[in-house]
DNA sequence: TAGTTTGATTGATATTCGTCAAGCGGTGCT
DNA sequence: AGCACCGCTTGACGAATATCAATCAAACTA
């Protein structure tokens, strides 16, 4: 229920409200309010009416799809991502799930205030606009990705993104579970464990959560990364190249998940 | 080059445009023309510059993305429908190629203009978001239907939305070439033969483009269709039904594809 | 009409992938 | 320490799917 103004301040850095004026800001986030969820917690169910835009704050949230029985990754979000917007602009029932994966603070705004906002402000508009162009493009990607690639080449496009992501270090670490990363990469968790051992003749060695990519060069000919399929973000660059990642993200759909962390 | 008013009267009714006041639909067609193409035309390709808003107006538009001589579509357009609005409100490359399926009309509406008009019309740029939502929710439901399911079962579900965009016609006529069918369902044409050999013992026959649902209710229990995963549209019902069939399209995503047709 | 092209089907074969089962190695609890 | 639990790994097997090749049918061309 307590909101610290430091987190607000983590909401309005977001490309969806950075270039708001402050009474836009002021007006969307009106009863919005801050829960602490404990890991595994479901915050949404599919096929539920959707009240709230959802803002990931701190911790882990997975975005799951189900059919039979059957459950499968959409996209794994980290600080700072909102999630379902599309839902809340349609004023839709949610077509994935929501639960957490860590303890996780989340902030919650009225879908109701949110749709009001954007009616009244052209410039808020077009904001969720660009944003919802981003995670569009996002899943884009992740079709791509999903119907041309095998498993094996998934998962080495996945480390070399990654290894980006992470500022070229080596080891990189997984930053999920490696169940959670298969249901992501569209395989089982068995055949995650064998695509891993046949990335070994390509350099690549694991221990627990840390992966290191040995031979990066020979890693890449195999995976063939591709601007049309793979975001690559530059990692934060201190406090200059904030602004410029800020914007880079608007514009290529970081900001809601896809498959990516 | 010369457009009638009757095609601009159909863009009018695109849900994109329905709601928008006569001077904005004016600011942002203005400088449009219309553009006539044979089949099999090459409209963009992945990694070009966006310039503008493509519309449909008649014949069939396939999206497809490439990786390593591999290509894959990721959705059939048939009139009316636009295509690649995300990268236009972005002014970001193409994340797909478009080439015409047969001799097509295609209305070409400035991306400068348009993301102009959404800057100073706040229904408009609502409009804008919430078509996006609907091309969103589409994708989610494509992603689902490729990683959930197996071949058999999407071929059986594209049977059945058929069905009920065709008004429960027996048989339906499958509206595209079978090669370009099992690229949509994600299968090669081989195996989309074995998958219509398949469900004959559930009473499908097929002859040609003809393909008859002997026992619709076994076809549907193999099936297992879902409101979160298919987008089963009522089709046209005539005047009256027109206004909420396109207000069910913008909330669904009708307008741009998807797994369907 | 005869010939050519294109798309669809079918069979044989190899690869990928999921499933079941067992074993391994941590972590946490008592 | 001992034990139980959980996640990961490994092997064996079967199902699903891609690939290659040959055949067939229909549409188009000369």
């Amino acid at each position: 229920m307590t909101m610290r103004a430091t987190d607000l301040d983590r909401v309005r850095a977001l490309p969806l409200f950075s270039r708001t004026s402050p009474e836009v800001f002021r007006d969307v986030t009106a009863g919005a309010f801050l829960q602490r969820f404990p890991a595994g917690t479901t915050l949404l169910m599919e096929g539920d009416a959707v009240d709230f835009l959802y803002v990931l704050l701190d911790g882990a949230v997975e975005l799951q799809g189900s059919w039979k029985e059957k459950e499968t990754t959409l996209a794994l979000l980290r600080p700072v991502s909102t999630f379902i917007l599309a839902a809340v602009v349609l004023d839709a029932d949610a077509l994935m799930s929501a639960r957490t994966l860590e303890r996780s603070e989340i902030l919650m705004l009225s879908g109701e205030a949110l749709r009001r906002t954007m009616r009244q402000d052209a410039d808020f508009s077009f904001a969720v606009a660009q944003e919802l162009s981003g995670c569009y493009r996002g899943l884009v990607r992740a079709v791509k990705n999903q119907k041309l690639r095998g498993g094996v080449e998934r998962l080495a496009n996945y480390l070399i993104t990654q290894r980006v992501r992470q500022g070229m270090r080596d080891p990189i670490v997984l930053p999920h579970e490696k169940r959670v990363l298969a249901s992501l990469l569209g395989m089982s968790p068995e055949n995650l464990s064998r695509a891993f051992a046949n990335l070994s003749s390509y350099g690549v060695v694991v221990h627990g959560a840390e992966v290191s990519l040995g031979r990066p060069d020979a890693l890449e000919r195999l995976a063939r990364p591709s601007p049309l399929i793979d975001n690559h973000m530059p990692p934060p660059t201190g406090a200059v190249g904030k602004a410029e990642s800020e914007q880079w993200a608007t514009r290529t759909g970081r900001t809601c998940g896809s498959v990516l962390d």
